[in-house]
DNA sequence: AAAATAATTTAGGGTTGTCTAAAATATTAT
DNA sequence: ATAATATTTTAGACAACCCTAAATTATTTT
């Protein structure tokens, strides 16, 4: 098994490898939290475990196992948010931070049976997919809501990133994942986005908050 | 906050306590399963954040902040235990181990939304009070068997300790928590017992098992 | 292509919690 | 009451994970 903090590490170079192809120490410093030697020390320890390829200067990449291993607190996390969410009425926004600390509990069948339970949710309470017990996920048909056209209806469903700053703004406009939305006028001047909804007639999304907006379109009236 | 190790001390002397006043470093480290040496540098350390009284050489007390926090401990897990059998469909005799773990997770509103969750249960699956909020617990009204008289009706209703091996046996006899039985007689040679289930016509009952299962009475026949 | 800058690693050290071996203290037996 | 034994503590060390400061390597600028 492994410890709390080289699962750390995997998540964040999980996540990393995302956007970025290769991962570099500072990047990696920064989302932890701590330093570059600190990461260092670290990535020698899980190179010589087998999690990850790690060359001298030159970044790293998660191997096979490694990514496995990924996986399988990614979906640790995910299955404890929506439990959180779901049945313990928790906020969408208040949940990653103890999310953080049920996902490094050690139980294969734990996390099995708390799959069960849940109902088999193939996506979490911010939009994400669940990987499944083999890793496997399904992927969303998803879009940034900067790049849908004027008169389009459209349904959130995926927030780009979890910082609370965001959520606590999406909060205060009433915009959920599910939330169903009219893109009413788009102003090339500064990017912003004319949007309304159930709740808000007339809400102004600026360019940085609707690239971490994702939606499903419902359909467009575009060339009506 | 406290670490995982601080606060297993904390738990295990709080458990010692309930039967020798007075809690030795050879015992704790035989609970904890690490050596005495160890188990006094944490005293030290636990003395200084005055959890507890301690004096070289003479054991072990906890202070009233040091029994707040084992009750808090024992809260956390006790409710963990009780949402695992009951809603994740765990044995009681394995919910243990991944409760050790879970009772470590730091969020007192996870606590508190887990507790209205479950229903604010008051007895966990083994039987044993859950302390509320403040640290209260019910006193049930509970008997050895060993000391039950021939012809009474009880239901267990806890169990003396939690050991793998125990359960097993329970598990193996059929004999859980709520179980009505009739003690149908008692034997002085070894002071064994024999009783009746639903389930099992006939059991006999040892001496050491007998000593760790708890009964509520429910009537008497033998005066009749 | 050399110099300046940025990123990364190494060296040496701190903390927490553990260990073994030896010393100190308490308890029990005679 | 002293000797033998059991318990507990101290001393010194180690592993995991983190740190700062200095050295090394890569990248960018000129």
């Amino acid at each position: 098994m492994y410890t709390i903090s080289e699962e750390n590490y995997i998540k964040s170079i999980y996540h990393l490898q995302q956007h970025n192809r290769n991962v570099t120490t500072n990047e990696l410093a920064l989302k932890l939290d701590t330093k570059p030697a600190s990461v260092t020390d670290m990535l020698k320890k899980l190179k010589a475990k087998k999690l990850l390829a790690y060359e001298k200067y030159y970044g790293v990449q998660l191997t096979a196992e490694g990514k496995k291993l990924a996986l399988g607190i990614v979906r640790r996390h995910r299955l404890w948010e929506y439990f959180l969410v779901q049945h313990l009425k928790f906020g969408w926004s208040e949940v990653h931070e103890i999310a953080e600390q049920l996902e490094h509990i050690q139980s294969p069948m734990l996390v099995e049976r708390l799959d069960v339970f849940l109902g088999e949710p193939r996506f979490d309470p911010h939009g994400d997919p669940i990987p499944d017990g083999k890793g496997k996920m399904e992927n969303q048909h998803r879009i940034s809501l900067l790049l849908v056209e004027k008169g389009t209806h459209a349904e959130i469903c995926a927030v780009g990133n979890q910082t609370p700053e965001l959520l606590a703004m999406l909060d205060a406009r009433q915009l959920f994942i599910g939330t169903p939305l009219l893109v009413k006028n788009k102003y090339p001047f500064d990017n912003s986005i004319e949007i309304s909804t159930a709740a808000m007639p007339l809400l102004n999304i600026s360019e940085q908050l609707a690239s971490q907006l994702f939606v499903k379109i419902i359909n467009s009236t575009t060339h009506a």
